[in-house]
DNA sequence: GATGAATGAGTATTCATTCAT
DNA sequence: TATGAATGAATACTCATTCAT
């Protein structure tokens, strides 16, 4: 539980949360664990690695957190809710994932396939999930539905720290957070009301 | 037009989307804009000074592309289409761009200001153009709708070089954007379909 | 005591004196201490802090050498050519220190704290030793006799390499030296007799 | 009187006396003197050849202020005390120039022939000056008084900044660089008291 | 497991100097 | 005379990584 090796791990995520990879040292996460900066290098076979680990430690807890939601019962609506509902909890929790994700797209390409991994499986749930709703191509497709869904749910938290001298409090308090949480219920609500309309005319 | 500091300019354009600031040298700067080391320093105080003009560059572009279109005539519904499509040129003629920001927004706090700075305009006129379709508070206020807007325009591009390998096709080939800019269109409407209904029950 | 510590220190001990702060490199350094240029990073702070334990080293040590002898029994004049024989001595054995201080105090002020705060005891010292003999205040007051005396001294040092060429030997040979001691002692009394003689007329 | 290369010289001057040689950069005294950095090297052949007209225009006006001191009439004792005060109120006038010197003298020896150079006329003026009352050679040798007169007058300003903080009042204002004088006169006597009880035991 | 010492390649930045205009 | 642009070599300092203990 409180091994050294998990004490660096936690170490990386705080210092890759504040700096990103480009600006995280390996000294830094030694002093923040505690330990010998060469130690590091013997529970970790190098920095890339290290930060690799934590990346993946979260989406092996984000894939967990959503797969119940995908496959539970109900209506496609019911689900999406479900899911998003899921989502949001996981972010809440992890505010630093969302963040990291973003960061890694941005940044150079390194390290993308890290990403690229992870969104694959959740691209194909979104994909079922959304396919007796959506057509199979063009603006209403699926695909760009996964699209909008991510960036909505992960760009609060990108604009954030932005936000927090235009709005009055801090937009990660947990009350700001559920107000935006309804929000999304609200958007989605909307989508599928729309999607459901082109269905039928 | 061409000249060297232009050029230094243009080659730390591109060498911070490709790296970020973090990742990006002054050498990778100087190497790709074939001028010497120490040059950059003549024509720029410092790496950081470089690439606030980069972004500041970016910004004031950004600004005077959506001023236009916010001082439109017409409903609000048109307005926002309208400040949507120019929104989205914008990006699709600088893609960079809205990666830069994200990168900057999801990284150390450096740089966050220079962000905030200019983001800060932008977010009151959306409140304006939102002004009569939306409540003072609550989930469906205007600034909901700040977040949720930018995090759909901008999250495309962020999340367009991990899609890549999923779709069948370049997401920032042309073709894709246009079918990118329908969806967000139809996005559009849906809200401000949903607002309306929320208006007179 | 051949640590490599202690190399880098001995090294910037020699750097210093040939070329003073402002000149010295931290190349230069790891270059005469045979070792790489980082691991005096790693040793010590800065430069500035590696330079500071080089001055802080003789200054401990010169204020060791002269305590004994500021305590020691006798007559004023007996305790003063004490005073003078240590310091003399200290010098003497450690000829480059002198030059340090010199090349400090008449540079950028940067360093001067660091002179000012191990002058301090030095001062208080010959305050005492001089106070039965000198006026409190006036051309003969002790705070004069101190900066005479510390200006022979270390003056001596200064002048010593533009003096070379004018004399037929080297002046910081031994028997040079000497002969120099030899004329400091006699200047001190010529002092000492003219404060007697000025406190009975 | 005003002219460019002027403002150069007195630019330069400034900036050795806050820096030092090693310290001091062209564009600091381009920047001080308001003119391009690269006229300065029009002007003057290179960084180390301007510095150098610096102090060689002091030691000129230097020697030139005390040559008729030398010449002057009287006894010996009479001569030396005009010397001494043609020489403190040299230095009075131009503090800055005894603190070059001495940071010259203890820094890196390219610059000390510049120095020794303008030192030997000083040296044999002051030889003979003393040759009637000091034996040849010895303890007592003029060379031995060369070097104490220079210490004493020059050590003051080179201890000034440091005695500052210790003492109550600026050691270079005008009241207490007289009171000075008058030690050094006053020590000058007891020497010459010394040698002439010396001469007839 | 854990540490202190060590290194080569990198970082941003400043230097004196040159040259075309 | 004067300037802006340009450069190669230097500056202090940090990096991820290795190794002997």
């Amino acid at each position: 539980m409180g091994s050294t090796a998990e004490r660096i791990l936690e170490a990386a995520d705080e210092v890759l949360a504040e700096a990103g990879y480009e600006g995280a040292s390996v000294r830094a996460v030694a002093e923040r664990a505690g330990v010998n900066k060469a130690l590091i290098f013997y529970h970790y076979e190098s920095k890339s690695a290290l930060f690799d680990r934590v990346i993946q430690r979260y989406y092996a807890a984000h894939l967990e957190a959503l797969r119940s939601a995908f496959e539970g019962e109900g209506s496609a609506r019911e689900r999406l809710h479900s899911v998003l509902d899921a989502y949001l909890t996981f972010m809440q929790e992890h505010s630093r994932y969302p963040r990291m994700v973003q960061h890694i797209l941005t940044g150079p390409g390194d390290k993308l396939p890290l990403v690229t991994e992870n969104l694959a499986p959740l691209y194909g749930w979104v994909q079922r999930a959304l396919e007796e709703l959506c057509p199979a191509a063009g603006p209403l497709a699926a695909r760009h539905f996964f699209v909008s869904f991510s960036s909505l749910v992960t760009g609060y938290f990108t604009y954030a720290p932005a936000l927090a001298p235009l709005w009055q409090g801090e937009p990660l308090a947990e009350q700001a957070l559920d107000e935006r949480r309804e929000h999304m219920h609200w958007l989605m609500d909307r989508m599928v009301d729309g999607l459901q309309a082109e269905a039928q005319p």
